[in-house]
DNA sequence: TGCCAGGAAGCCG
DNA sequence: CGGCTTCATGGC
């Protein structure tokens, strides 16, 4: 055994109305995920800031997250990423309280919010690796988007070995770029989302799209409008990608299979909900539909 | 085995 | 803008 010697790490702090559990159980739901590992209640997973590798390793103690460096002290400035990807992976940055004032009274959301107090929207900081989840998934059930997801990691990420174990980061938007729609198709991706990742990795290698673009205080309709104009991205993605990537907690994925079912089971209803339906529920959600729609998926694994 | 899956583009009126 | 058709492929 060797000893590490370059252990070191950096604390993020979490609010209070904060669950680490939760955040455990939404990131074990598949058996086939291959961008982080729990091992012992400590979540593992590497990072790329621009060519450095970093492992960390994440855990949980009083009001903070203890963000540990496995595979060497970074940079400063990775060290710096490290945190900032914590935080946004997390969502820390939201305070909660107005959503669980609403929450409290709501009798949809009453007893999902009472049972998994704490959850907060479990992100992705990078903003292709969220287009692409979000095509990914379209219209394919989840167990085989997980299936697409760890071929396409495992053929265009990179990976580094620790303790026995492999750890891979989500391909760069350079990497893709430069791929045919035929290097796609054989891991069973359709051609049609084969194209549409390709050409928003493409768009993003460019310079022409970038998250910053998103977040400076644009209102959720124009930052809807102009992911839509996107080839690939409908308003189900463009939604899916300001409630996991972009903070907006008014993103309302409303097309999702997975919020029908959710809300299906818990009001049993004979059927799923119609639009207008949820549409209806939904009005008492203003402002927080994002976490809504969490905390509805969140219902359906128990 | 047939319906379903964390939809979107393209076309038509 | 609203509705209809096509695409695509595995899961259960």
């Amino acid at each position: 055994m060797i000893p590490n010697t370059n252990s070191s790490y950096v604390r993020v702090p979490t609010p209070v109305e904060f669950s680490f559990e939760e955040s455990l159980v939404f990131l074990n739901r598949s058996l086939q995920e291959n961008l982080h590992r729990i091992q012992n209640d400590r979540i593992i997973k590497l990072l790329d800031h621009q060519g450095e590798l970093i492992l960390i390793g994440v855990t949980h103690a009083e009001q903070h997250l203890r963000v540990e460096f496995l595979n060497g002290k970074p940079s400063e400035a990775g060290q710096r990423t490290a945190a900032d990807y914590v935080w946004e992976w997390f969502d820390l940055k939201t305070d909660l309280a107005p959503f669980y004032e609403m929450a409290a009274g709501d009798p949809v959301l009453q007893p999902i919010v009472k049972r998994h107090f704490g959850l907060r929207v479990l992100g992705f900081p990078d903003l292709f690796e969220a287009m692409a989840w979000a095509i990914t998934g379209q219209q394919i059930n989840l167990t085989f988007a997980y299936t697409l997801k760890k071929r396409f990691v495992e053929a265009y990420g990179k990976s580094i070995v620790y303790e026995n174990e492999i750890y891979w980061t989500f391909p760069s938007c350079d990497e893709i770029a430069a791929l045919a729609v035929s290097d796609l198709t054989p891991m069973q991706y359709s051609a049609r989302k084969a194209e549409y990742i390709i050409g928003i990795a493409t768009e993003m290698a460019k310079g022409n799209l970038v998250k910053e673009n998103f977040i400076n205080g644009k209102d959720a309709q124009t930052v809807e409008k102009e992911l839509v104009a996107i080839r690939g991205i409908g308003p189900w993605s463009a939604n899916y990608v300001m409630m996991k990537c972009l903070g907006f907690t008014s993103a309302f994925p409303i097309a999702d299979v997975g919020l029908h079912n959710a809300l299906k089971y818990q009001l049993e209803m004979e059927k799923k909900p119609s639009i207008a339906e949820i549409e209806s529920y939904a009005e008492n959600w203003k402002g927080w539909e994002a976490y809504a729609t969490f905390y509805l998926w969140r219902s359906l694994y128990e």
